[in-house]
DNA sequence: TCGGTAAATTGGTAAAACCAATGCCTCGTT
DNA sequence: AACGAGGCATTGGTTTTACCAATTTACCGA
């Protein structure tokens, strides 16, 4: 008869403990593929078959998903679970807005505390090539390309915080919030100086964390968003006012009030 | 660039969806034991490592249980709460819990704090009731009642804050750590003397925000969950000790570190 | 410059072999 | 005859090798 003894380890499942983790942690984000897994395998010092099984293991909890040719993806299973219920709500009660500036002034704020506490010179290297990115990018003025590094660098500050929960919210955060940056960046630009003030506060932020100076990355943070946000709400009034102009002459466009 | 393409079916999955077809019918009922891998891939026409794939999918699904020499045996208990994918991860990647403690010493922290800036009378009033209620699960001494209690009063501090996030990510971490709540308070309650400090805590927690004490309010909160985690450390050593000599007995159960 | 084809890449499947744990079965001892 | 120890067949666990199929990429010609 069947009995539950002492079960020898198996390798795949420490295998996909080990994927796991590394999503878990961060270092494999969702999105992200997994490498090819021949070279996997030999990575890990194992077959590809027990690779294989581990794979088959997280496909079967939805955490990856392959394709034949293709590759091994990592999916989002653990940061929608969170975030997606709120990607609606968000058109439909447009004063949710203040509640998530709210909650993003605190888990960036407390993300960049950590970070200043726990970045290892892995987390500074990413950091130095978000940064720099950002900074071409706010040179070339493309607003995507803007966009696009802003949501980076915050992403790299929130995984330097070495905490599981704040990297996937932040993450999860961002996302849901990407089309306002994009669109904040948009109406920031018309604010003379706009620009290299952002900068110099991303920088402030990036120094704190790299001299691990935890209180000032996060007053750097907070000051950031409470920046964006009051230069914003200046610049909406502006846009109210071109706005209810452009009303009057038959042009109907809503703006939303956006956040970065 | 990852595309949604139509997938080509792979044999693994119908492997294992029939088996599974089987199981729920009833023609592999819990407890039979499935023919040899050898065998039943001869059978399928299918390869070995193929039908392990299938196998393995069903064991990570709670399924089916293999032991090398043994044999592969249909599991007795079909169902499980698969569907949190947070909740089988705090399981399986115990460091986790840290992070998610750490989370929610910063969540309770600033949601009291906001709390006790913006409480309404009605706020108040329901913070009152769920305190009374706190009060008198402690004094019956039920556990399911306590927990059941204790998270109510966690939430309702969290609904207090007048932050929809806040109030909505409290709900969904306390439900994803109820159980552990539940373990954890059976634990502090061998401890003499935890109760009373406990609800001194919440009665301080409590009083901050009636008083409209914010820095008051955050520090109980975080006092709180400190004096939990520390005690419960504390227990925990008197656990492993023992679980250790119950494992020499031959009993085998994984003690998972657990939280409130 | 565009489009299509061929080659490289990469996941999917198969076969064979060996290892390790289990369990049965036989043989020897008492 | 009963019991126990050891051996051997069974069976899951792992690795190696090979080939197939879908995808991606790069190159070349129109």
């Amino acid at each position: 008869m069947p009995q539950a003894r002492l079960q020898v380890p198996r390798i795949s499942d420490a295998i996909a403990s080990s994927l796991e983790r590394r999503i878990l942690e961060g270092s494999l984000k969702p999105g992200d593929r997994l490498p090819p897994e021949r070279e996997l395998a030999a990575d890990l010092g194992v077959s590809r078959p027990s690779l294989r099984e581990a794979i088959q293991k997280l496909a079967s909890k939805g955490m990856v998903q392959s394709r034949q040719g293709g590759g091994t993806y990592v999916t989002d299973r653990l940061e929608s679970t969170f975030f997606d219920p709120w990607r609606d709500m968000l058109g439909a009660h447009p004063n949710l807005r203040e509640d998530l500036l709210e909650f993003r002034r605190m888990l960036e704020g407390q993300a960049a505390e950590w970070a200043a506490e726990r970045a290892t010179d892995a987390d500074l290297e990413r950091l130095e090539k978000a940064f720099a990115a950002l900074g071409r990018a706010f040179a070339e003025n493309d607003l995507d390309q803007r966009s696009a590094c802003d949501i980076a660098f915050h992403q790299a500050v929130s995984e330097a915080s070495h905490n599981a929960l704040i990297g996937h919210l932040a993450a999860a955060m961002l996302r849901l919030m990407q089309d306002n940056i994009r669109l904040n960046l948009g109406e920031l630009r018309a604010v003379p100086g706009a620009a290299d003030v952002l900068q110099n506060q991303h920088q402030a932020l990036f120094d704190a964390i790299r001299e691990h100076r935890p209180a000032a990355a996060r007053a750097a943070a907070q000051t950031h968003i409470d920046f964006v946000q009051e230069t914003l709400a200046q610049s909406l009034r502006s846009v109210a006012r071109r706005e209810s102009a452009a009303r009057r002459l038959g042009t109907d466009f809503s703006s939303t009030p956006t956040i970065d």
